[in-house]
DNA sequence: GCAGCGGATGTGAACGTTATCATCCATGGT
DNA sequence: ACCATGGATGATAACGTTCACATCCGCTGC
C-alpha cells in the first residue's frame, strides 16, 4: 500500500465505482440527475478512497474560489472577534471558506486588502471601521463585491454597509440616564477615525439636544481601558457630572478606576454607562450598565447580504442601496433591501442607578 | 473598454510586454534568469494591466495551495484571538494566507476539520487546546501537517506543539505567594479537558507540594467569569484560605465580584490571582495579579515550526520530535529542535500584595 | 417495427499556471 | 571557420475539475 501517495482524484472515484469521472462530477453537483444505484456506488467509492474534490481545481474552471475574505484589523477587541467568528461560521453553512487578513495598526492596508482581492476571493467583509480602511475598501469594490460591518458612511462610496444602529444605542443610555433626573452628562468617545465611535457620538449629542439636557464631550479615547484611566483622572479633578458616558466598556472600567482612586463612588457620586456589554460587565463592582451589541446576529447578517449579492452575480461595485429609499427593517438577516441596521439593547446593571 | 471583463492572465501580460507567457511566468518565479530589460517591460506590463496571479492554478499546478488553516473554538476568548491574528501575520509574510475555522461549542469537530483538509490546505494550526480537539488533529494530522497552540499532550499523538509553559507561569504564582508567607492556597481550574487548564493546575499542585504548602482545588470553572462568581460565592462561605489562584482572569474577577459582595475585601482578607493578564486586570480595584502570557510571540512561533515542516517538505505525520530529547531553548521560533515552550510572566499587583 | 424522445452516461475541451524539454543566438576556444 | 557552451526564451504537456456536446439505452406511439 502506498501509504503517502497523492490525494485521490475524481478518476480514482471513477475507476473504483465503473463509471467515468464525469459521473463522479454529477454525483457531487446535481445528485438528482444520476440513477440512484450508480449514485449510491459513486458515494461509497468515495468515503472508501476518503475522496476530498480539489478546491484549486474548482476554483479554476469556475471562476469562483468559494472563498471570502475577512478585512479585519489585528486588535482582539470583543466585538470583531465576536463578528468575525459568526461570519466564519456563516460562510460555512453557505459553502464557503473563510480567508483571514488582519492589519496591524501601522501597516498599508492597501498592500493587505490587494492581496486578499489577489488571493482571488469571491468577497470581501471588511469588520474594522475605520476611516484608514476607506479607500481601501472603495479600491477592492472595484473588482471584488464588499461589504463593511460597521456603521459608517462607507455607503456613499459604493460599499453597502451592515451594521448595528449605534446612535440608537446612545440614545437608550441618555434617555435611561435622563429618565432618573440627570442632566449633567459628559460623553467620553472613541477614536475620531472610527464609524462607531462617531456615530455614538452624534447619537449621544443629538438625544442630549432634543432632551434639553446639558451634554459634553472629553477628548476621544483609543478604545482603551489605560485611554479610560487615563480621562477618567482628568474627570475626577473637575466638577463632577451626574453621568459619564463612556464609549465602551474598557474605557468604563478606566474611568471607574480612575474615580475609585480618587475617592469618587459610582453610582453614589456620579452614573457611568459603558458601551458593547463585554463579559466582565456584570462583574466589576458596580457591575456596569452598558449596550449589548448582537455580534453574532451581526456577522450573519453581514454574510448573507454578501452571498445574497454573490449569488445575484453582482460583479463589481454594484450600487446597492438601489433607489427605494425605504429603511430597512431591522430583522435579522433579510434576503434583500437597504441599509440593514441591527438594534443595540441597552442592559441596566448597578453602576448607572440612581442610589434612593 | 470592457470594463468588467475577466481579470488579466498571464497571455494578457505576454502579449502586452511582446513575450511569451512563460517569461511572465519565470519573471515572477525565478527574476535572476530572464534579462533586466525583459524583466522590466514584464513588470511594467503587470502594473499597467494589474495582473495578479491567480492562485487557484497556480495551486492546482504546484499542488501546494499557499494555504495554512487555523482550526480555533469559536470563543472570543483574549488568548485565542490574539494568536490567531500573530498566526495570520506570520503566515503572510510567508506568503500564505490564513483560513479560518471555527468549530462552536455543541458543533461536530471532525466535520469542519475535514471541511479544512478538504480545502486543500498546506498545514493546520489547532488554537483551541481542549480533548475534543485531540481525535480531529490526529486524523488531520495524517495527511496534512499539523501543528498544535496549546500546552497539550497531543504530541503524544504525533501532533507536534508550541505552547507557553502554563507549568511554569503557575509556579511563579504560587512561588510569589509563598514568598508572602501565604500557606493555604486554594486554586480555581480551568475547565478539565482543556491542556492549558490541566497543565496551570498540575504546576500549581507540584509547587504547593514541593514547597510543603496546603493546598486545594475547587470544582473546575468553565473559564467564565460566571463560573468565577459561582465558585467565588462558594468559596466565601466557608473559611477563607490565604489566596486564591483562578484559572484564568475572567474568573478571578467573577471571584473577586463574589468575594466583595460579601464583604470580603482583596488582598486585605484574602489574595487573588488570576492568569493570561487581559486589558481590564490592570484596572479593576483592587488590580489583578496575574500571569501574562506572549501571545503574539506564540502565534508566530507556531507559524514559523509549521512553515519550516512545510518547506521541508515532510507530508503528513512525520513525527518531529525525534530522538534528540534536549529541551528546547526557550527561544522564539529557533528554527528546528524539539518541543518549543515560550515563558510566561508573572505580573504582580494589589490584588495579590499582602497589606502591611 | 421504426421514428422520435428523454433520461442516463461518456467524451473533448478549457480554465491559468508551472515543469520539462526544445530552440535560438551570441560567445569563445581551437 | 567550426563546434561546444551556456544564457535567454519559446513551445508542449499536465494538474483536476466543470461545461457543452455527443452518445447510448429503453421507451412510447404511430
Amino acid at each position: 500500500m502506498p501509504t503517502t501517495s497523492r490525494r485521490p482524484s475524481m478518476l480514482d472515484v471513477a475507476a473504483r465505482a465503473g463509471v467515468s469521472y464525469q459521473t463522479v462530477s454529477r454525483v457531487l453537483n446535481e445528485p438528482s440527475i444520476v440513477r440512484p444505484e450508480t449514485r449510491d456506488r459513486v458515494l461509497e467509492a468515495i468515503v472508501e478512497l476518503g475522496y476530498a474534490r480539489n478546491r484549486a481545481a474548482r476554483a479554476l474552471k469556475t471562476t469562483r474560489s468559494a472563498l471570502v475574505g475577512v478585512l479585519s484589523d489585528g486588535s482582539s477587541l470583543f466585538g470583531p472577534a465576536e463578528t468575525t467568528a459568526a461570519i466564519e461560521r456563516a460562510a460555512r453553512e453557505a459553502g464557503y471558506s473563510t480567508l483571514l487578513a488582519t492589519v496591524a495598526p501601522g501597516e498599508p492596508h492597501a498592500q493587505v486588502a490587494s492581496d486578499l482581492v489577489g488571493s482571488g476571493v469571491d468577497g470581501i467583509i471588511v469588520v474594522a471601521g475605520h476611516d484608514g480602511m476607506t479607500p481601501v475598501a472603495e479600491a477592492a469594490a472595484r473588482t471584488t463585491p464588499v461589504l463593511s460591518v460597521s456603521s459608517g458612511p462607507l455607503d456613499a462610496t459604493g460599499v453597502e454597509v451592515v451594521g448595528v444602529d449605534q446612535a440608537s444605542g446612545a440614545r437608550a443610555v441618555i434617555t435611561h440616564l435622563a429618565g432618573q433626573g440627570m442632566r449633567r452628562i459628559v460623553h467620553v468617545p472613541g477614536p475620531v477615525d472610527w464609524f462607531d465611535a462617531r456615530a455614538r457620538r452624534r447619537g449621544t449629542e443629538e438625544t442630549l439636544i432634543r432632551i434639553g439636557a446639558d451634554g459634553e464631550c472629553t477628548d476621544p479615547g483609543d478604545w482603551s481601558a489605560r485611554s479610560g484611566y487615563r480621562i477618567g483622572t482628568k474627570l475626577a479633578a473637575r466638577a463632577l457630572p451626574d453621568a459619564i458616558f463612556a464609549a465602551n466598556d474598557l474605557m468604563a472600567i478606566g474611568i471607574l478606576r480612575a474615580l475609585r482612586e480618587r475617592g469618587i463612588e459610582v453610582p453614589r457620586d456620579v452614573a457611568l454607562v459603558g458601551f458593547d456589554d463585554i463579559e466582565g460587565a456584570t462583574y466589576t463592582t458596580p457591575s456596569l450598565t452598558s449596550v449589548a451589541q448582537p455580534f453574532a446576529q451581526l456577522g450573519r447578517a453581514a454574510m448573507h447580504r454578501l452571498l445574497s449579492r454573490l449569488e445575484d452575480g453582482a460583479g463589481a461595485a454594484d450600487v446597492p442601496g438601489g433607489p427605494d429609499g425605504v429603511d430597512g427593517t431591522d430583522g435579522a438577516d433579510g434576503p434583500d433591501g437597504p441599509p440593514t441596521a441591527l438594534a443595540p439593547e441597552l442592559v441596566v446593571r448597578e453602576s448607572s442607578l440612581r442610589p434612593l
